[in-house]
RNA sequence: GCACCCGUAGCUCAAUGGAUAGAGCAACUGACUUCUAAUCAGUAGGCUGGGGGUUCGAGUCCCUCCGGGUGCGCCA
């Protein structure tokens, strides 16, 4: 539908330019609420209108008139509300194109896009929040990739950042030896993490210890540095664990410790004092400081202190501008796991090494998967930074990726057992917070979730091999979680509770895996020779009136994938994509219940159902994939 | 103070400036001897926080007020 609407676009420009002063991009179409408006629509008769002063509906029947015989594919095309431009498939069109089309490619884009995600400090378990970035980066990659970009994902490790040394502060009494005999690491140091985090509050001494600490990781003084690196390592590795689970997968590892060591800063500083983005502060109170001006919020921000170390963000902003290809230097690389199933690797920064030439970096389109409370800090490296570092238009750039926190609800907070002040109780919802321990661990969630499904599936089919059920499970609260992840619009706070992220019905992931595990055991039990594309036998006049009207919905939802796809990207809110597909869903299901396909007698009309379920059956295969929801065998 | 986000059905959320504001949950009614009831059909539920404005057209854009939340550090 993409390439029908790009066609009807150039044809309407051509037949209308030489009247009006329009530009292709005016040109656009939605599909309108009701059939009887037709199945595509355009308003550019009200944006002429808007420019030149005449009646909309004037213009309309000018330009209805111009194009009427230019366009073959339309039965009618007619004026309406005014101004609207409706246009009506020839019966049939529709159908036969969508199953002609249906292996078609999508260009290859010849752009490289980063997209980094996950990110977490490598001190503690992974939790909710965690699992909201890991999703929303996930999917974002996994579209791009569908709309054929070439995608690195990239996952940022905090290797020296304080979070480490707060935990490694806390396990100074034990020797390395020792940390290694401790099972579920990260599961410890999430309890750890929270003690000693109540320790440090309101504590100068301990502080300062903990900050001795901090200095010799940075440092690469033994044993808190071979301490924090094992540390940082296992809990990475427990990450990418859980993220697998998920089938969230990276193909490269950065580690901050890496871009200290290499000094990338040096190289980003160089650059920029040359175009006087960076410069030494004139505030009496930043003196010695270099600086980068914020021009939105009229803000000086430090980059490098008076004692000549750089900031978080200074940090930050050197990393961006590798990711984005911004100036030579690289890191050296090895690999640091690898996927048993694919045998593809994740690799990992280092400082030393062998110089092979590997391909990391150098994004055209950077995305930045990051909560939305960083907005200040990604704002001044993508405007101030990034963007004049690019003079050319959209030759390199940028992109928060920004999200809303998950909270937690006042009654999940009591639930599980921690207390709760009396003003946190009143609000609708309490902040996650890893120092504080307040927080679902995602281990503990894909657990409850997997023990639910099990439940279910067992329920259903209490014979099932227990084997067979696990598999049957994990796929389903994989989809569930994954799809509670996503359906909500990334502004949103998604206010956590067990009841709504734990349901099965609905709104959920899966009623997507349900709608198509039915469809699949319908296919099964066709046989072979009749589960084929076959465009041409499609009559539609063998339908009656109402399960046309219904199939034509469907294959008109089933038309937009792409552009649903791109729009989701255009407007970084993967939840477009979620949303989409559980309308296509609720219209398959719909339509499958009122008619019959297996035992149709009517070998004609079966053949056109069979072909439906086909298509939908491709589609949403596609848009599972995409969403990283998983396709269980059956349910 | 400056910058930003949110407010839509009882609850959780949808809705490129477009035609009659839609789903799920909860409630109620109905459909399993039928290709899987994790489903489907139906009932009920709305001054889209209030007030102005722009527009042929506003839940959506602008202004203002109310209510809720966030960011603004020589922390990370």
């Amino acid at each position: 539908m993409k390439y029908l609407q790009q066609d009807l676009r150039e044809k309407l420009y051509d037949a209308i330019k030489d009247e009006y002063d329009i530009k292709p991009g005016d040109i656009a179409f939605s599909i309108p609420p009701d059939r009887k408006f037709g199945c595509l629509s355009t308003t550019i008769p009200f944006i002429i209108a808007k420019k030149q002063k005449e009646k909309p509906f004037l213009i309309g029947n000018k330009i209805i008139e111009k194009i009427k015989d230019r366009l073959d594919m339309f039965s009618e095309i007619k004026l309406a509300g005014g101004g609207f431009i409706n246009f009506y498939f020839k019966k049939g069109f529709l159908f036969k194109y969508l199953v002609e089309n249906r292996d078609r490619q999508i260009k290859n884009k010849n752009h490289k896009m980063i997209v980094e995600h996950t990110s977490i400090n490598p001190n503690k378990a992974a939790h909710i929040g965690h699992l909201r970035n890991a999703c929303l980066g996930d999917t974002l990659a996994k579209m791009l990739r569908y709309l054929n970009y070439e995608v690195e994902v990239q996952n940022y490790l905090d290797d020296t950042g304080i979070q480490v040394a707060d935990v490694v502060w806390g396990m100074m009494h034990y020797n390395l030896e020792e940390i290694k005999k401790i099972k579920g690491l990260a599961s410890y140091l999430w309890h750890l993490y929270a003690d000693v985090s109540k320790q440090l509050a309101g504590n100068d001494e301990f502080k300062a210890e903990r900050n001795l600490v901090h200095q010799k990781i940075e440092d690469k003084i033994d044993p808190e540095y071979e301490i924090s690196d094992y540390i940082a390592q296992e809990v990475l590795k427990d990450h990418i664990r859980v993220m697998d689970i998920l089938g969230i997968r990276y193909d490269l590892l950065v580690r901050e410790s890496d871009i200290i060591h290499l000094d990338f800063f040096k190289d980003a500083a160089e650059i920029m004092e040359r175009i006087n983005i960076m410069y030494p502060s004139k505030d009496p109170e930043k003196e010695g400081c270099q600086v980068i001006k914020y021009k939105k919020e009229n803000i000086e921000k430090i980059i490098v202190r008076s004692n000549n170390t750089v900031t978080y963000i200074g940090k930050d902003i050197a990393y961006s501008m590798w990711k984005a290809g911004l100036f030579d230097k690289d890191f050296f690389y090895s690999t640091f796991h690898t996927y048993a199933d694919t045998g593809k690797e994740i690799f990992i920064t280092g400082s030393e090494g062998e110089d092979k030439e590997f391909n990391f970096g150098g994004g055209r389109t950077v995305y930045n998967v990051i909560g939305v409370r960083q907005s200040y800090l990604q704002n001044i490296i993508s405007q101030e930074v990034i963007e004049p570092l690019s003079p050319e238009e959209s030759e390199r750039e940028a992109i928060h990726f920004s999200y809303e926190m998950v909270a937690l609800t006042p009654r999940c907070v009591e639930e599980m057992g921690f207390e709760i002040s009396a003003e946190d109780s009143k609000k609708p919802h309490v902040d996650v917070s890893g120092r504080k321990g307040i927080a679902v661990k995602a281990d503990d969630l894909i657990e409850k979730l997997v023990v639910k499904s099990l439940q279910e599936v067992k329920l259903r089919d209490p014979d099932i091999a227990e084997e067979r059920a696990r598999r049957i499970a994990k796929d389903i609260a994989v989809g569930a979680l994954r799809y509670f992840m996503i359906k909500f619009s990334s502004s949103s706070v998604i206010a956590f509770d067990f009841k709504d992220a734990l349901a099965f019905e609905g709104d959920t992931g899966p009623y997507l895996q349900y709608t198509l595990v039915r469809i699949n055991s319908i296919l099964r039990k066709l046989e072979d020779k009749d589960a084929v594309f076959d465009a041409r036998r499609l009559d539609l006049s063998l339908l009656e009136e109402k399960e046309y009207g219904i199939l034509y919905e469907i294959l008109l939802s089933l038309s937009l994938l792409e552009v649903q796809v791109e729009l989701a990207v255009e407007k970084h809110e993967v939840s477009v994509a979620a949303n989409y597909t559980y309308t296509l869903c609720q219209k398959t299901n719909h339509y499958y219940h009122l008619f019959p396909i297996v035992v149709e007698e009517n070998r004609e009309i079966k053949h056109i159902r069979i072909n439906l379920i086909l298509l939908v059956k491709q589609k949403l295969e596609k848009l599972l994939s995409i969403m990283g929801i998983p396709i269980p065998e059956k349910m």
